[in-house]
DNA sequence: CAACTATGATTGATCGGCCT
DNA sequence: CAGGCCGATCAATCATAGTT
């Protein structure tokens, strides 16, 4: 499968004013989440994001409050629980980490707005 | 594998479309930037406060306008001819000479 | 009023950089 | 050198606002 994605036979003719930059460019590698010993075989490799339920995301959440990091052992553990990948879970906790940050963030900015309005 | 769609049903997402002025704000620094539009954390502030928003608000547009352009690059074109003349006007102020640097205020 | 499109937000996962 | 975290971003999707 090796072949270019972008112009196949043919060094891109610019058409009109704007141009093609490199950002426009940018492709994610697909996640690795695939895991081709689950259904015998490979073919419908995870490609996409993998969709938590609502019970995995309540457990997570659940640790989260208990701790905001984890630890190799309770990473394992979870990870067993839920029937997710160390990885998965280790990822959830850092979004998870960035969002209650982004979420603090929010809530001073606007405190701080009111303040002077009241 | 149920309907498990239920992942948020939270009210949270009220959506409420930017202003007319915080969307040209944002197109006009897009466009104008089109060879790298990935405003700094300070351009991203200044941003939200001209156009009476949030950051995070800011880095959504950006975040969804980059996808959504490269995606279809060509509905957005006019769009893009609309803003660079905008920004040309801008520079139409020292006709004498072709002015690169388009950025005012750089130590 | 239904059908369709434009758009803001959410989020699992990736990328590059830094640190341990 | 491998592994985790951060910050930013990607990319797909959800749900709604606005159009047609």
């Amino acid at each position: 499968e090796d072949k270019d994605p972008s112009c196949p036979s043919e060094p891109c003719p610019n058409a009109s004013a704007t141009q093609t930059f490199d950002w426009m460019k940018v492709k994610r590698n697909p996640p690795k989440t695939a895991k081709v010993s689950e259904y015998g075989l490979l073919g419908q490799p995870n490609t996409i994001r993998t969709n938590f339920t609502t019970k995995q995301l309540t457990e997570l959440e659940k640790e989260f409050h208990f701790n905001k990091y984890l630890t190799r052992a309770r990473r394992v553990e979870i990870a067993a629980t839920l029937e997710l990948n160390e990885t998965q879970v280790k990822i959830w906790f850092q979004n998870r980490r960035m969002k209650q940050k982004k979420r603090e963030k929010e809530g001073l900015a606007p405190a701080a707005a009111s303040r002077s309005a009241k | 594998v149920m309907i498990l769609r239920s992942r948020f049903l939270d009210a949270r997402r009220k959506r409420r479309n930017f202003s007319k002025q915080a969307t040209e704000v944002l197109n006009e620094y897009f466009y104008s930037h089109l060879s790298n539009p990935y405003p700094s954390e300070e351009a991203k502030e200044e941003l939200a406060k001209k156009g009476g928003i949030t950051v995070s608000q800011v880095s959504n547009w950006f975040g969804n306008k980059r996808i959504r352009y490269k995606k279809n690059m060509g509905k957005f074109q006019e769009e893009a001819n609309i803003y660079a003349a905008k920004t040309a006007v801008d520079a139409t102020n020292v006709v004498a000479q072709g002015n690169q640097a388009n950025s005012p205020s750089t130590p």
